[in-house]
DNA sequence: AATAACCTATCTATCGATAGGTCAGTAGAC
DNA sequence: GTCTACTGACCTATCGATAGATAGGTTATT
């Protein structure tokens, strides 16, 4: 994938995490870049596959700078710090939050992808807690792990809304303190 | 306001909640109540009126279905269940979720009513908290009322992605359990 | 007669998508 | 070396569909 398609991406990213899918266009992504409409779809036959390709990459780069719950001392923590840095960075909310919340009329193949998203945190999660947490019990380690991934999903997004990053920091705070 | 105005909210609602506010048209509502959309800018002059009518009905009713929190025995619980039959109504999640994700491009009067339905329950959960765990500290009720709303927010997100509805049911019996 | 509630018809703007052209670069044949 | 054929990465122009919005007419109720 050469630079074009990726910076093509990008500016999709920003996009969908401001106003959702339905809100960007391929000339606005293309008025940003420098170039024409018709060279997006180029790169991205549909929008269906531009949303698809956003939602894969999106979701490779956050697992990616997780790394493994075994990397870090306190895998919980390390997680929930990530999901505040994302939000921080840009004041917005979680790309696959906003696609989840329009999903009903999104691409079956963009769901999809939204799916393995939220699967792989969970898991993620739930590996973490087990880490952290080692006296907790199978059930109780699999409702955190959803409840945690929720939780922090649906912080992300209404911090976005009021523009108060605070408000994900005390859902942070909340959340470390019950598995300490 | 007039029945034929209150079924245009009513459509709007239930679209809205499948796939967001950029997801429905005036043509869509009108067909589907077998009149112009021409009518509808009678009732509504503007989309964005349409839209900040929507977010008030919804937590117009919302609020009133849950009563006061001194009219429930357990309190807390009594909200987690009406928000999980909020779902299963029609599993599709929260409109106010819904819109929330995408506020960064909506109208500045639908963002308001947004932090207001948030803003609400919020306050409404605190004063739950605080009769149901009367032995919490200030600090901690005000965390969890925050962190309960959001965590139901993004179960019912997410519930309604993948629909399955017990997911959010996982959420609530957790919640329940902190407070038990 | 006046008002409310709806209509037809139309406007402008924008959408995703496609057709077909341009032009620089490159790989292979000779 | 250079000519040829091909490809990648854009472009212009345009498509049909649909968006929200408006003007002005019609109908029924009071």
């Amino acid at each position: 994938m050469n630079e074009r398609a990726n910076n093509i991406i990008d500016s999709a990213i920003r996009m969908i995490r401001e106003g959702g899918y339905h809100s960007f266009s391929f000339r606005q992504i293309a008025s940003e870049l420098g170039i024409k409409s018709a060279s997006i779809h180029y790169h991205f036959p549909s929008k269906e596959d531009l949303g698809a390709a956003v939602a894969k990459r999106y979701t490779e780069e956050f697992l990616e700078c997780l790394g493994e719950p075994s990397d870090h001392k306190q895998p919980v923590s390390f997680y929930i710090d990530a999901f505040q840095a994302s939000l921080e960075e840009e004041t917005t909310a979680c790309l696959c939050g906003v696609l989840a919340a329009e999903a009903g009329r999104l691409p079956q193949t963009i769901q999809e992808a939204l799916k393995e998203f939220t699967s792989r945190n969970v898991e993620w999660l739930e590996e973490a807690i087990r880490q952290q947490c080692p006296d907790w019990s199978k059930e109780k380690v699999e409702e955190s792990g959803l409840s945690f991934f929720y939780a922090l999903e649906g912080g992300i997004t209404f911090a976005a809304l009021t523009r108060q990053p605070e408000h994900l920091k005390q859902v942070g705070d909340w959340l470390k303190k019950l598995c300490a």
